[in-house]
DNA sequence: CCTTGACTTAAAGTTGACTTGAAGTTGTAG
DNA sequence: CTACAACTTCAAGTCAACTTTAAGTCAAGG
């Protein structure tokens, strides 16, 4: 499969691809004439980049977890992140509906609503713990 | 209250405060000398948008809910970054659910593994509607 | 009076993740 | 043979969100 392919598949533009492949991210696995050659599983590898990017990871957080393919040596790494994230799902949950009942609330102004000061105490609250 | 006390209680640089003022994200009540002084409101203010930002919006959509205070204008925005928000939410509990599996399942490379590359295709489908 | 420490400004620097541009190389179609 | 589209490299540019730096202001304490 070739560069133009792959972008197609992937939806992501060639040029990331090329980034992808110059950081180390993903791999070609040789090249026709001067073209890049990929595997068909680099579509699948592609969408994990991009789902973990979508999910808030860097590209050298997705890297620690594609590197070891076997992935005996980072259970614990994937763990945490799944924890991560899952506190991340928390924030996310209160922001929803902090703007939810901000939007449904006849206050003149929010930040005097005793309800939505509640959402924000909760929410301040907890992202000491899990700051990026 | 000055910077250095909203500093403290927002948890927040003061370089970051500024920063905020300069690009009209809040504003200082004033002036005691050459000194900015901020209301009280500050604190919930600043936690509202360092909400907003471990929750993924840019300082630019932030502001827009800031802007209007009353609000009237844009329930209509609130309720849509909501469910942008929650979009967000189903992407990331995909993305929690393939690394928890990742780091239980046997096999080899996850790549070859059908509940995660399942996983990894549901999560595709979504991503086209929400993306950033 | 002088120093100290917390503030001020404006401008430049940093980081991550790409994107863009310029210049060159292929393979196929007319 | 030539044109063209799709690839290539490498360097430089872009963007958001800050941070850092340099140079200055000011009130309080010794």
């Amino acid at each position: 499969m070739d560069i133009g392919e792959a972008a197609k598949r992937s939806n992501l533009p060639a040029s990331t691809i090329r980034y992808y492949e110059e950081i180390g991210l993903i791999k070609s696995i040789g090249r026709c004439g001067i073209k890049r050659v990929f595997a068909s599983d680099i579509v699948q590898r592609l969408a994990f980049i991009s789902l973990g990017r979508a999910a808030g990871l860097s590209l050298d957080e997705i890297k620690q977890m594609l590197l070891h393919g076997n992935m005996q040596v980072n259970r614990d790494l994937l763990l945490s992140k799944a924890d991560e994230i899952e506190a991340q799902i928390n924030q996310l949950t209160l922001m929803r509906d902090s703007l939810r009942h901000a939007a449904n609330c006849p206050a003149a102004d929010h930040f005097e609503c005793p309800k939505f000061l509640k959402l924000l105490k909760l929410a301040t609250g907890r992202w000491n713990k899990s700051r990026r």
